[in-house]
DNA sequence: TAAAAAATTATCCAATTGGATAATAATGTG
DNA sequence: CACATTATTATCCAATTGGATAATTTTTTA
């Protein structure tokens, strides 16, 4: 096992880079869960052997906890506030919330399969997943109660719902619609990735959930 | 082993064994996905050779299409409003909208598997979701949007929004809570499935999206 | 009760899977 | 250039899988 050179250098051999086996496998296993999935099918979908992928990770389960931590380091960086918008946007604001929001939309759009991966394992879940939820989610989850606190206390949010109620009402808003989209194409005939669709969703999302 | 007995209930047929292997068959397709779900599995949930399924459903595929339509049937029955129902909330109301989001909300917390199975395969939907969705939710969903338009239409809700984006907006706003329950187990240490829980949420949801 | 039908078990099989290893090619490095 | 390291391919294997079939038991029916 060797190190993975992430240099996203475009040789012509079969070299992939580490984004681009990770995100293969983010498909691969959003799509079929982690048993349904297969390393051949992963290397397939980058035209690599399943060979060169156990080159580059021991096993299955170790590729999936690199995929899931790529998911949520993307995540948080898609997501986290410079130093200067903290400043310009303080924290327990509407405006702040209203600035997350539309963010956060804009993530779901773009990573449907974050919530398809997490909703796969969710239902008994397994040591991996509670593995992978405490590394990664744990934390953040507690910190983003807190704002709601602060929203609550501020009188943007209602005061009297529980945070965790709170916060899967709206992260669930957000993500439902792209999450599913090929589900709104099917029964109602709505393409939910355009921009238009995607600009809709937030401005909806921001007039229900800050409301003026 | 235990034999089932296909008898114990007055109808004809693999009737009595029939709910159990269906619900013991989401329950696989809801944890594992259908690539990754086993016939063997299935069986397995209740006591049943492989063979057995075998012998009461020719394939996989049919395994699971007999259960998505079970899921579906079982869901439009819950929500379905009755005759007496219909005159004392009509059509287009706010009474009624909440009433439905209410029992909405108690389906979901009831059946997280449900939001599960349809995230699994929507991803690039197979044939086979496809044809379920085209079978069981278009035309329930098409009749969603209308009841959606006229609430629009009485200003109930937000009048400049896509009846799509509504919809699923609030099915998920609805439904996240309960199919990543696990997860907020996990992370933030709540019981979404507890009694006080429900209510919480299906309070919550009621009051922001049936404002005064 | 005896024959027929239905239910159930027990095997069998080819294909696929994750994992392992050895052989080989490419690349760097002195 | 030689040569060690790294990358890549090509096989191999045991386990599991969906599916098939034959054998056996239970239930229905005539």
């Amino acid at each position: 096992m060797s190190m993975i050179d992430l240099k996203t250098k475009p040789t012509k051999g079969p070299a992939r880079s580490r984004e681009d086996i990770l995100q293969a496998a983010l498909e691969e296993f959003a799509e079929r869960g982690f048993d349904g999935a297969t390393v051949r099918g992963i290397a397939a979908r980058i035209d690599l052997t399943h060979g060169m992928i156990r080159y580059h990770y021991d096993n299955k389960e170790q590729l999936w906890f690199a995929a899931v931590d790529h998911l949520f380091e993307r995540q948080f960086e898609y997501l986290k506030f410079t130093p200067e918008e903290d400043l310009e946007f303080p924290r327990g604001t509407r405006e702040r919330f209203a600035k997350f929001l539309r963010r956060y939309v804009h993530y779901c759009a773009k990573y449907p399969e974050h919530a398809r991966i997490l909703m796969q394992e969710t239902v008994s879940p397994t040591p991996r997943m509670r593995k992978a939820l405490k590394q990664n989610l744990r934390e953040p989850h507690q910190t983003t109660v807190e704002e709601i606190r602060m929203l609550q206390e501020t009188g943007v949010l209602k005061a009297d719902a529980p945070p965790a109620s709170i916060m899967y009402m709206i992260s669930g808003a957000c993500q439902n619609l792209f999450a599913l989209a090929p589900e709104v194409k099917v029964t109602l005939d709505y393409n939910a990735l355009s921009r238009k669709a995607i600009e809709d969703h937030a401005d909806l999302i921001v007039s229900t959930f800050v409301p003026d």
